[in-house]
DNA sequence: TAGGCTAATGAGAATGGTTCTCATTCGCAC
DNA sequence: GTGCGAATGAGAACCATTCTCATTAGCCTA
């Protein structure tokens, strides 16, 4: 597929920048973020692609973070989440379930987004504070867990 | 300050509603979390309240969040950050330094909640998803960050 | 007001997600 | 090929948070 080759150019061309390798574990990392497609846990990636190491997929998910591949999401419960980053898969947000903890992607009209953007900004700037991105999300329950207890 | 009786007064309400106690310890924790004015972290509320114990005010922490009286807030970094749920201190959005962590609250316009509401309710839909509530944060650089180091 | 009963307290132990250590292996450059 | 810094992975260490349990406090009833 050709979309999952520029994929792993635009990793590729990320990490030389940060003068790191694309090794075959980051690739397989990489990989398993965008086969899923949302936001993952740790756990999830393992069982995703057992040939991972537990320690070296914390240390490289570290490295891609770090080179601007994934962003670390942090919602409460046990573990972080990871995604590609937003610069790879677009500006976008989150549905986020209060009872199971599961993340799903969700994209807004861009002219919402502005209006998001330029009433935040203007509160930045009274605070002295310089904004660098919004995130937005909106908690409550999910397909699953409806079905399961209503 | 009749503002602060009100506050406790709600507070001992909502303990009441969850057959709680609204001890002298839960009394000292709210008047921490009220004093603070923005989210913060244990490690802060011990220093603001060195007669409570650890162990103590993670308990009370639990009693009160799951009595509607505080919430917490995840947003990486060492510690989880906790502040008086909405429904004391009304619906607010957070300013979060990138660097230090810091949280502060803003207030956006009313017009702005309602569009954002109803695009987020629309996505949910699609998703099958039951919408609760929002978050939005704007993240970047505190005043103290930005004069630190440019 | 005196029991009696349950909730709350606090010191410390236990848990568990994440980070660190270090000896070994890999991969690019010359 | 060789050399050398980067990467790996198994396990130990770290530390925020939760749990345990013996003790104390607060409310209710008679």
């Amino acid at each position: 597929m050709a979309e999952s080759a520029r994929l792993h150019d635009d990793v590729a061309a990320l990490l030389h920048r940060a003068d790191s390798r694309y090794t075959a574990t980051r690739h397989d990392l990489v990989t398993a973020l965008a086969r899923a497609g949302r936001p993952v846990t740790l756990p999830e990636i393992i069982v995703a692609a057992p040939e991972l190491a537990q320690s070296s997929v914390y240390r490289n998910l570290d490295v891609l973070e770090r080179s601007g591949v994934i962003q670390r999401i942090s919602v409460g419960g046990d573990h972080t989440h990871f995604e590609l980053a937003e610069a790879l898969l677009g500006h976008h947000h989150h549905l986020i379930c209060v009872e199971c903890g599961a993340i799903e992607d969700i994209h807004l009209d861009a002219d919402l987004e502005r209006a998001v953007d330029r009433a935040l900004s203007l509160a930045a700037n009274a605070a002295g504070f310089a904004p660098l991105y919004h995130s937005l999300d909106l908690h409550g329950r999910c397909v699953e867990c409806r079905r399961i207890r209503l």
